[in-house]
RNA sequence: GGGUUCGUAGCUCAGUUGGUUAGAGCGCCACAUUGACAUUGUGGAGGUCAGAGGUUCGACUCCUCUCGGACCCACCA
């Protein structure tokens, strides 16, 4: 059969595919064990442009079992907790339903079968791009086995008191009744009143009146001579009967307001920090439906129970009463962070959390880092993850969402009479209280079935266990944290008898900005489970972005389609158009030119090679040796340069370089020098040999970046031959 | 404010141990082309490698500063 004179890839892609998966092409083979971890997507999610750098990971996988390794490549789905949650309730709100609507079990379910539904499409689109995954062996971050590791951790973790429990400042909204992740937070810019506030003698700025009441201290500059006899002194609260010290942190601008700043450490995120510095009180004085909840020592007990906008209009009606206004700036502009639902304003909280003490984790990971046990490519993340390590603080893993892995803790109802409950009664009617109240009208079963959250104490007492202890008891309504399921990662793809050849894996390639959020968490969880790092190497892209660099967003409007792309011009061009030019580390622009550029170039090797069969339609080829012809001599060892070259490329992780390596090779010396040579050539059966010769490996140099068009044309000249079984990577001495 | 990073052709970017006339893709100009390919070929225009200073026999490459971007983190009560 005659070769068309274009490379039709919507012709051969498929068909092509599905031959290697039948013929168990991505099969470990040879003894070498080569092992790489997808970096696992969001199981709901569909192909971004961004997914098109796990080429990265196949060019890997091809070049490695190429050269003989035993190369294993896991897939995997994560559950991505927060975010699928938000885009399931995105979609009930469509139907005019919210989450509040149903018990926890029920929501998980319902969100479960959303996740099922909407699964499976990234694995065909993957299979579309010409991954060469061992797909059967693909892992979900709610399966059992990751399910178990996950609990298992989590105990050994209790166990060695690595684990503790407390509050922790949260956005929460209060209209719809839940704590927010920064994705969901908006933040706008508004012009607010500024009150000048006197605390006795001093004279403080805010925004926020009515949180005074929360106030459990003031703060200046240490260097702020204005208030140097001040610090150490103590000022009485206004309205309150409540003294409270003055104290001194650099945290405070001395430029701004009156330098004078009050401390909120359960009403604003900087005041936390500065709160748990000085080790002040946390007063809590607005509760999670938004209403002002005072503690004894305030003496307008009117504002109790009144909603934070109504509180602070009272508060500053009483403070002028008394005098303690000073000014008020009506023109304070400055950005406030609001819901993204319901565009109200977010009310920063305190709501218990569960945390785990990272200092005796990190140590480990800084050490394998400066022994080289893992490698960062390009190495300036090397510097970047030890300057995290530095910095990074203790981890709270709980999330009050229902979609994740459940915390197995469990709360005696007995012993714990303080626990917050929220569940659906027999009508089907949210009621909230204390457990101990609860009980009085309904039945712990009765509670448990319609169950929605449950807010402990921190120090209330819990046991841990995978299953219903005996006796009277809830379990905790909070989900772990999804990266302390997914930093787990390593420690759940590999089946039992693997680890003792296949870890630490080879490589993680993975995108740049989760770096610190994933890597790091990988890193610490496989020297403290394993005791060695789950990983050799770490290769790190940056973002895919248009062609002007900027990241694709919806709202921008400048969302790329890898599909169609790949459609419109082969997966090979698309591949090839991610790596070819881009420098590693470097933001990765998509440029459609660039692609229809890869896509003329795949074309070029489909014509290349149909002129070889061309030309050996007419003319026998000679069976000879070693051919003495000097364009013959001059191409072969420039081919093994090239393969030298891309060898040692591919090693280093140099994956531009050697896309641009073997693209001229091909193009502009084969093509545009060698053949031109050979059509002028009398002894044109020898250079039939010559030019076979460095078209096939010039086709195994390339095939990791372009598998599809390499594989059609080595059938087209190896007839009923697949290229993936019987090509090897060329030696290189 | 802290950290990281970048500023090379009209556009998007390569240029990893400092060493002869600085490269690619796309775009542009001229010409060619009926026996692999117009998804082509040949040739060409286009850069004081952000600016200043320093180290060196020699700097796009190393150092310092200035100007101008990007990103991450922390964010003005």
């Amino acid at each position: 059969m005659a070769m068309e004179s274009k490379f039709e890839h919507n012709k051969v892609e498929a068909k092509i595919y599905s031959e290697w998966e039948k013929s168990g092409a991505f099969e470990p083979r040879g003894q070498n064990p080569y092992t790489i971890l997808m970096p696992p997507p969001n199981a709901n999610a569909s192909l971004h442009a961004g997914h098109g750098m796990y080429t990265i990971d196949d060019i890997l996988a091809r070049f490695r079992r190429m050269q003989g390794y035993a190369v294993r490549w896991i897939p995997g789905r994560d559950h991505a907790g927060f975010e699928t949650q938000f885009v399931y309730e995105k979609n009930l709100a469509k139907e005019g339903k919210s989450r509040l609507e149903y018990d926890r079990q029920t929501l998980y379910q319902n969100i479960a079968k959303f996740v099922e539904d909407n699964s499976g499409l990234i694995f065909e689109q993957f299979r579309r791009l010409g991954f060469s995954a061992d797909w059967e062996r693909a892992v979900f971050t709610l399966d059992p086995q990751v399910v178990d590791m996950v609990y298992q951790t989590f105990r050994r973790m209790v166990n060695e008191e690595l684990v503790y429990r407390s509050d922790y400042l949260v956005n929460y909204c209060p209209h719809c009744g839940t704590s927010l992740a920064e994705l969901e937070i908006n933040h706008v810019e508004r012009t607010d009143k500024l009150y000048y506030i006197k605390y006795g003698p001093l004279t403080v700025a805010t925004v926020r009146p009515e949180t005074m009441f929360g106030d459990s201290a003031l703060s200046v500059h240490p260097k702020d001579k204005r208030y140097t006899s001040y610090v150490g002194s103590e000022v009485l609260l206004p309205l309150t009967t409540r003294k409270i010290p003055v104290i001194a942190d650099s945290m405070v601008d001395m430029k701004f307001g009156t330098g004078v700043v009050k401390i909120t450490p359960a009403h604003d995120p900087n005041d936390f920090e500065a709160g748990k510095r000085h080790k002040l009180p946390t007063i809590r004085v607005i509760d999670q439906l938004g209403r002002m909840t005072l503690p004894k020592d305030v003496m307008i007990s009117e504002i109790n129970g009144m909603k934070v906008k109504a509180a602070r209009e009272k508060t500053v009606e009483e403070l002028q009463k008394i005098g303690a206004v000073e000014k008020i700036d009506e023109h304070y502009l400055h950005a406030v962070t609001v819901c993204y639902k319901c565009g109200r304003d977010m009310e920063p909280m305190t709501v218990p959390n569960w945390y785990i003490r990272v200092e005796g984790l990190k140590s480990p990971v800084v050490t394998a880092i400066k022994k080289k046990k893992t490698r960062f490519y390009p190495q300036k993340f090397e510097k970047q993850i030890l300057e995290w390590m530095k910095i990074m603080h203790d981890w709270p893993i709980s999330r009050q969402v229902v979609w994740g892995i459940r915390i197995p803790a469990w709360y005696s109802t007995t012993e714990n009479l303080d626990l917050g409950v929220t569940f659906l009664n027999k009508e089907g009617k949210p009621v909230s209280g204390k457990i101990g109240e609860l009980l009085k009208t309904s039945t712990l079963t009765e509670i448990e079935a319609g169950l929605q959250t449950l807010s402990a104490p921190t120090m209330a007492k819990y046991v841990v266990s995978e299953s219903k202890p005996a006796g009277d008891y809830l379990q905790e309504t909070d989900t772990f944290d999804t990266w302390f399921s997914s930093g787990q990662w390593p420690l759940v793809t590999l089946k039992e008898d693997e680890y003792a050849t296949r870890y630490p894996t080879d490589v993680m390639a993975t995108m740049a900005d989760i770096l610190r959020m994933w890597v790091s968490r990988m890193m610490m969880f496989g020297l403290y489970v394993r005791g060695e790092v789950p990983f050799k190497n770490v290769y790190l892209w940056s973002t895919v972005t248009d062609a002007k660099g900027q990241k694709m967003s919806k709202s921008k409007g400048n969302v790329i389609n890898p599909i169609d792309l790949v459609d419109k011009y082969g997966a090979d061009a698309f591949r090839m158009a991610l790596l070819f030019g881009n420098g590693e580390g470097g933001k990765v622009p998509l440029v459609e030119d660039k692609v229809r550029a890869m896509r003329n170039f795949a074309n070029k090797i489909w014509n290349m090679a149909r002129f070889y069969l061309l030309m050996q339609e007419g003319i026998k080829r000679e069976k000879q040796g070693v051919s003495e012809n000097i364009e013959d001599k001059k191409i072969l060892k420039e081919l093994g340069e090239v393969e030298k070259k891309m060898t040692s490329l591919l090693e280093k992780y140099r994956f531009a370089e050697a896309a641009d390596t073997i693209y001229h090779f091909l193009w502009h010396t084969v093509a545009d020098e060698y053949i031109e040579q050979v059509k002028k050539r009398e002894d044109k059966g020898v250079a039939l040999n010559g030019l076979r010769q460095v078209l096939l490996d010039s086709l195994k140099l390339l095939h990791p970046f372009m598998p599809f068009v390499t594989e059609a044309i080595w059938q087209e000249i190896n007839p009923g031959e697949g290229m993936l079984i019987v090509a090897k990577w060329p030696e290189v001495r």
